[in-house]
DNA sequence: TCACGATACTGAACCGGTTCAGTCACCGAC
DNA sequence: GTCGGTGACTGAACCGGTTCAGTATCGTGA
């Protein structure tokens, strides 16, 4: 008592090892410079006073890192709250560092500018050692400002596009084409897909593979039309396309909360699910699988897609050289949303 | 060019303007010691420069803070990407932090005892100057370990159990006692309450305002039953009251999620929502409005929460004196989940 | 027996800020 | 004219690590 708690330093332990401070650092980092029993001393020092390295220093020292990686979210913030997709992704990206010791900064930004300031920032005052990029976007300003600030960055989407950044990317062309082959041969004919916003490449590439699908279905009435992934402009949206002289006889949403919305804008117009009208999610989280109709969707591990991408972070971290990976497609969960027309 | 980009520090701003280090600090802090044609020049070449802070050098300092707080998740990870509570609240905490430049590390946590491990390494290993704890338990170990590490905190949850730590509380016993009354209006009588985990005090809280409403309304076969604010959880359990002999005819869940589930499985069952079951949930979320029918809720002002908690911390870590707060109550959302029976 | 090299370690510089104790010039008061 | 005080600034220490250039000691081979 009387002494104040301080956090030992390698200098407490130098001094009660009788040896010096850099004698310690090199057998607290397990590197030669120290004999085998004085190593073992002054690991046993070390952990007797609860030492551990302040992370300051080390990343203040020469070369040195932070330990923590950001990731920055800009969509609508009243839709964050229920989207699983970027909490799975969380966890997964955590799962990966956790055995590394980094750690995860979070921010949301209200749209891509600020989402950019973010990083100056990020990059400035040195406070993450990378950076993982979600939602690439057609044009996207993001690869190109990483090149100059400069700050290593993975990014989860493309191929192409991503400004030699490493990425992980899907195949949702793939997904969709067989959505509407599903669809086509329950025998709908007027599918319409809800969207996402028009400037994510994932949804560009989405639109381009239920066009082709379309085409080669000889589906002419097929169509795109786009949202915002919130819950508002899904329900909004559906009802506009029920309303209509010839509604569609199934709808394919972009992710499951505009589904979930769409699902309910049909109850409340009395159009039955899914004897009158299918209905198809995208991002399978539990919610799918809750409400009745359970909902058809296409189904990805994103919590794997959080840990493969966190471990190419890492390595790219670490120096190594980063290949593009292509994740498993997603795959088709056929629920009670979605049957043949009973009318 | 052939120099390489090189962070700028207050050293080549020292060298540009022909001033000390020293000078230099104190002009880009606002401290006296510098005159002010002089501080003029300095933050003009600091600007000119693109200089920031670095931040692992002020944490460094003595007396140095690490600009960044901590928050630790440890609800099961499956049901986590869905409830929107937290990026409500992490939206919310980050809304108010930005203003004082100060990020949000994020943390997923399987259980009580890693989340405590967490807190240790963090303070071990100085990575945040402080955190928010979240969903106190009864008996929590958490509030007694934050005064040993130390480790600045402020508990989301309470009053009492915090073992001194400034808190953020709601009345929620008050909030509880208003859905009794309702529902008891609205002619039920065998009302269930499907809870949270036992162990969280706002679950005590809950269950002793909804016991003491239920006697004073004089209904005896109001109860409650725990479940773990999953989907499947909620399910089961509504699954399970809706089999007995003499089901309830209203539902109060303790989440959104265990409602909506609750709203699937009763209609599985061919149980109509409302003439012949009412549902209430908590945490009104969008969710809630977008399910039919819509979820009759009790809102609370999550953001808003995050903010006000985000708030207490900052100040805290400034050395002032913090006190509990209380937030508003949460307000009874009427919807169509609820009515008379019609049976 | 001596030179040589390897091993084990020390001392100091360094990272980029903050802060404290001085130094110096200048100004007003007596 | 001198004294004291104040404002402006410098130089150096400090935070807690990492790393590099030396140095002392030892064993070994010729």
């Amino acid at each position: 008592m009387g002494s104040v708690m301080r956090r030992p330093t390698i200098m407490d332990i130098a001094k009660a090892a009788g040896v010096s401070k850099g004698a310690v650092s090199y057998a607290l980092n397990g590197r030669p410079g120290v004999s085998e029993t004085t190593r073992e001393r002054i690991l046993s020092i070390a952990s007797d006073l609860g030492w551990a390295p302040s992370n300051p220093a080390r990343a203040l020292a020469p070369g040195g890192r932070v330990g923590a990686i950001g990731m920055v979210v800009d969509r609508p913030a009243r839709s964050l709250g229920i989207e699983p997709f970027f909490m799975q992704l969380v966890s997964g990206v955590e799962t990966e560092l956790a055995a590394a010791g980094i750690d995860l900064m979070l921010q949301v930004a209200e749209n891509i500018d600020s989402e950019l300031e973010v990083y100056r920032r990020w990059a400035a005052e040195r406070r993450v050692d990378g950076v993982i990029i979600v939602d690439l976007r057609v044009d996207d300003p993001r690869p190109e400002a990483m090149g100059v600030l400069p700050l290593p960055a993975v990014v989860l989407g493309g191929p192409g596009g991503t400004g030699g950044l490493p990425c992980l990317y899907t195949d949702d062309g793939a997904s969709v084409r067989e959505v509407v082959h599903y669809l086509a041969a329950l025998g709908h004919r007027r599918i319409v897909r809800v969207a996402g916003p028009e400037d994510f490449v994932h949804t560009r590439d989405r639109t381009a593979g239920f066009q082709e699908a379309a085409r080669h279905a000889g589906l002419a009435e097929a169509r795109t039309v786009h949202a915002d992934y919130t819950g508002e402009a899904g329900g909004r949206t559906t009802r506009r396309l029920l309303a209509a002289a010839e509604p569609p006889t199934a709808l394919v949403y972009d992710n499951d909360l505009m589904a979930l919305a769409g699902l309910g804008v049909a109850s409340e117009m009395g159009v039955d699910v899914p004897s009158q009208l299918s209905i198809v999610a995208w991002d399978d989280s539990a919610l799918c699988r809750l409400v009745r109709p359970s909902l058809t969707a296409i189904s990805r591990d994103v919590f794997g897609h959080g840990r493969i991408v966190a471990g190419m972070l890492n390595r790219l971290l670490a120096g190594e050289r980063v290949e593009d990976r292509e994740t498993p497609l997603g795959e088709l969960q056929p629920r009670g949303s979605t049957g043949p027309l009973t009318s």
